[in-house]
DNA sequence: AAGTTGATCAACCGCAGTTGC
DNA sequence: AGCAACTGCGGTTGATCAACT
């Protein structure tokens, strides 16, 4: 079976949340930051992530450990009584001041769409590309809308394929299970390289950082080349940095990357990295035909961290 | 006006992956 | 290395509201 629930179920709350409530934790997140609810105090024995968060808005930890003195503990006259990872819901899903309110923009819905035909019902990342929007929201939305939408058009919403049409009418499509990327590598790792923006042209400033798309996939999507760079906003904004020569540039060095050689992972130029000796960074890789060279360093940054 | 049905979405649950001891 | 605990994700549920009968 699957581990035991995060929290103890006596003492939290449960069901929609009060105005309070969301005051209490805005108020919180906004004093200690969003990371409380990873950190742990450590030094009264086994404690649990939500009995700090509970009485972190107050005294700092419920009833020093668990199985304490609850009644004396500050959280009963607090009145938050949740635990962390319903917290963690709540601000990411509601109360977070990024959030973008309203419905979804046509371009929204049409990004959701081509998002999914490559990701299949991985939210998260999809949300990664709509700045604003939650996975639940997004989730919430294909559910009831996008779906719906796509079987008028005549279009199955998981394959994105056509209802009733051979397999092998769709030649060179690809479903969510069976994506288009080099050898080896997942739907996770579908990605370009940095989350900068597209320069005034409108097509990505460097061209690794994208992912070039078979004609007839390419045809489908009416895009030729689509940034599936997949970090979650804000925008990078690549490193400054001091190179061997003592000039100072900025972006990512060759280094950084991490490269997709030999189907597996390493650094760019380090053992198995079949790229050494290409003239340039923006040439195809051998390995990846041209689908998929780096995943940026950056990919693996928390966005929260600044 | 009351009851029923359908749509929406916030919140919960369980799991997998990750982290820290 | 192994285990316990945490985090984050996707699937699902259930409360609420609007439209309809």
């Amino acid at each position: 079976m699957g581990r035991s629930p995060c929290c103890e179920k006596a003492h939290t709350n449960k069901g929609a949340w009060t105005k309070e409530e969301d005051q209490r934790l805005i108020a919180h997140i906004k004093a200690h930051g969003e990371g409380c609810w990873r950190s742990l105090p450590k030094a009264a024995g086994t404690t649990y992530s939500y009995l700090y968060l509970v009485c972190g808005l107050n005294i700092g930890m419920h009833a020093g450990r668990v199985g304490g003195d609850v009644d004396s503990c500050a959280c009963t006259r607090v009145g938050l009584l949740r635990c962390g990872k319903s917290c963690r819901l709540r601000w990411i899903n509601y109360l977070r001041p990024d959030l973008k309110r309203g419905n979804f923009t046509d371009e929204e819905d049409e990004l959701i769409i081509k998002l999914h035909e490559f990701l299949g019902n991985k939210w998260s990342l999809i949300a990664g590309r709509l700045p604003g929007r939650t996975d639940n929201e997004i989730k919430n939305y294909w559910n009831t809308h996008v779906k719906r939408k796509l079987l008028a058009r005549g279009v199955d919403p998981q394959t994105h394929r056509p209802l009733n049409a051979g397999t092998a009418a769709v030649q060179g499509m690809h479903t969510p299970s069976s994506p288009v990327v080099a050898s080896g590598a997942s739907p996770h790792q579908l990605a370009g390289g940095s989350s900068c923006s597209p320069d005034a042209s409108g097509h990505s400033s460097d061209a690794d950082d994208s992912v070039s798309l078979p004609p007839s996939l390419a045809g489908n999507l009416g895009v030729g080349m689509i940034d599936l760079n997949l970090s979650i906003s804000p925008p990078c904004q690549p490193p400054l940095s001091r190179e061997a020569d003592g000039v100072l540039r900025t972006g990512y060095s060759e280094r950084e990357k991490i490269c997709l050689c030999l189907n597996r992972l390493g650094l760019h130029g380090g053992e198995g990295c079949s790229c050494v000796g290409s003239s340039s960074s923006s040439s195809l890789h051998p390995a990846s035909s041209g689908v998929l060279r780096f995943l940026d360093a950056s990919l693996f940054r928390d966005p929260k961290v600044q």
